[in-house]
DNA sequence: TTGTAAGCGTTATCAA
DNA sequence: TTGATAACGCTTACAA
């Protein structure tokens, strides 16, 4: 009762627009496909012919017979279970579908179980994409460095694979920033500053950690301690508690990522230790999670929406053969707040 | 320099598998298929050189010549924009792509840009999908509840329109839900409740309201205020300014989302109220607003992944032709903590 | 500039 | 149970 037969209403071919429009398929094709080379009397009335019957080209047969399938994967490794929830990963991906929402590609979803990659791996590669974006952290990403002998990648943030060709990606120099904001809190006169940092799996979790150390090394400080976290508030959290049991002193922390800030906060706030006033924090992202802490954090801004729309141009380009820099990096700034 | 031919391996096609197999093109495409009617040798065989060539079918040619896509569209609506950075959102997406990534379809994201709906809805005609997801908040969504009549749709949350064929949805009781949780306050011997709402155009907005309205009229209490904001921490930020500067007095508010009332929290703290103490308050969404909020949120926690995830089964039955419920309802669960 | 015709890699029908 | 063979709807030489 609750489902009734679905009318498909059959879609009209390219053959029938030829012959309402009183030419060849090709013609019809040629039109469709934007090709200079026809009479305007003939796109006019091909035009005209498509607009009535409402014809939309068969993708299937598109991509069969030109062996390009106009549609790029964007990968997400599962382990990067809490992916979805990042605003950093919400936002490039936001920028990314928007920017492709303006093209003729389409993007494809997929969820690479950890267990097959190989099945992952096959897609890919059996020629359903024309490329794929890999947005991921993790340093096993090393299978799909090797990926982009057979097709376009386009990595999200630096891939940590040695192996292989040089990959493509898109990212900002996470050494400069965290030295450049770990440098506020040098400003502010802090002189113990600890850290909380990202897996050293990662890169940005790396590169974030070296610029916290050349921070303290321009000041001529010592590093007080570090604590890692996965990126997670409840990480960084947990970290933070790890901090405080230590027992080492710090009047200062860089965080390596909002959301781990925000935990970090907690575990403060349930201590009774105040920010900025017993010790200064400082971090990186510029999301809901350093916008609305308590205090509001002084911080990095990424352009996460450009990251997300300049990784669709790189690739785009790429599957097009034109020739792009290996890597583009994209400028961040500070947001001074009174966290520091 | 920077980008050098890429080698396509050309992928081996049905036909070279059944050559290595010594069989026909048929026989090798109904073991692909899991057709009953193969030899156990036969199958032994075709899958042997399945292995060795490592042969993926060209999903383009199978799409075309059975005339089912494997592929389901995600559609959000553009106006939705900040769709990615909300955490219900992102579960849901989440359990869907995780469920789908179990079986044979894909999923494509479509974002739908306002200004031509067409060109989306012209999409999914066409006959490129075998169905449709559609995951917005919004009121206009008729023109999909209308898209249902061309092929399977799903919608995630009941839909406004009230026009077209009855759709099939799956979503939870928000009327239950808030009156439930709305109960919490008066239990806890609030008298005088607010409210901050969502927007009247959806219908987790409207029903939210109600089971406010209704859980006051359970108890007999006078509804104190509406102000009303979009779902987002600094709508709810916004509209609680409004609550406080409109003079009324309150001792407890329902605040329709966790992301709405993690501003709210901001707003009374910034006016030095406290919570539980001066004002008791309640929500709805068990992520990690509710969960980190000081003081952390007696709330209703939805099952996101697993709504994703149902919202997939049903679109796969439907579009496998079976009889499906045209309204699932989800299990919520009410989370005690000390906010009421 | 246009049309003809040969694929693209599968599935599906029909005989065998 | 198997194998020819004709679609599927489009692009693309090649010829005109």
């Amino acid at each position: 009762m609750s489902s009734e037969p679905l009318t498909h209403s059959a879609a009209p071919t390219l053959e029938l627009v030829a012959a309402a429009a009183g030419v060849s398929r090709s013609t019809v094709s040629r039109v469709v496909n934007g090709s200079p080379n026809v009479t305007p009397e003939a796109v006019e009335a091909v035009e005209r012919a498509i607009d009535e019957l409402g014809y939309v080209p068969n993708r299937a047969a598109r991509i069969l017979a030109s062996r390009r399938t106009f549609s790029i994967a964007l990968v997400i490794p599962e382990n990067t279970a809490k992916f979805f929830a990042d605003p950093y990963f919400a936002s490039v991906v936001q920028g990314l579908a928007m920017h492709l929402a303006g093209t003729q590609y389409t993007l494809t979803l997929l969820i690479a179980a950890e267990n097959d990659a190989e099945k992952t791996r096959r897609y890919l590669q059996a020629g359903n994409v024309d490329g794929a974006i890999i947005l991921s952290h993790h340093s096993d990403d090393r299978s799909y460095v090797a990926l982009a002998k057979s097709i376009p990648v386009v990595f999200g943030g630096r891939p940590m694979s040695s192996e292989g060709p040089n990959p493509y990606y898109v990212d900002v120099d996470n050494v400069e920033a965290s030295r450049e904001i770990t440098g506020r809190l040098v400003a502010a006169g802090r002189t113990r500053i600890a850290s909380i940092a990202g897996p050293l799996n990662m890169a940005a979790g790396l590169d974030r950690l070296e610029g916290w150390r050349r921070a303290l090394d321009d000041a001529k400080l010592t590093p007080v301690r570090i604590e890692h976290g996965d990126f997670t508030p409840a990480s960084g959290e947990a970290a933070m508690r790890r901090l405080l049991d230590s027992g080492v002193e710090f009047d200062g922390v860089f965080v390596a990522s909002a959301q781990m800030a925000s935990g970090a906060l907690n575990a403060l706030r349930e201590r009774g230790m105040r920010v900025p006033d017993d010790v200064g924090m400082v971090t990186i992202d510029n999301d809901y999670f350093a916008q609305s802490a308590q205090p509001p954090l002084t911080t990095i801004e990424q352009p996460t929406m450009e990251v997300g729309a300049t990784m669709a141009t790189v690739l785009l380009r790429l599957i097009d053969g034109e020739s792009v820099d290996r890597v583009t990096m994209m400028p961040v700034r500070v947001i001074e707040r009174d966290s520091a």
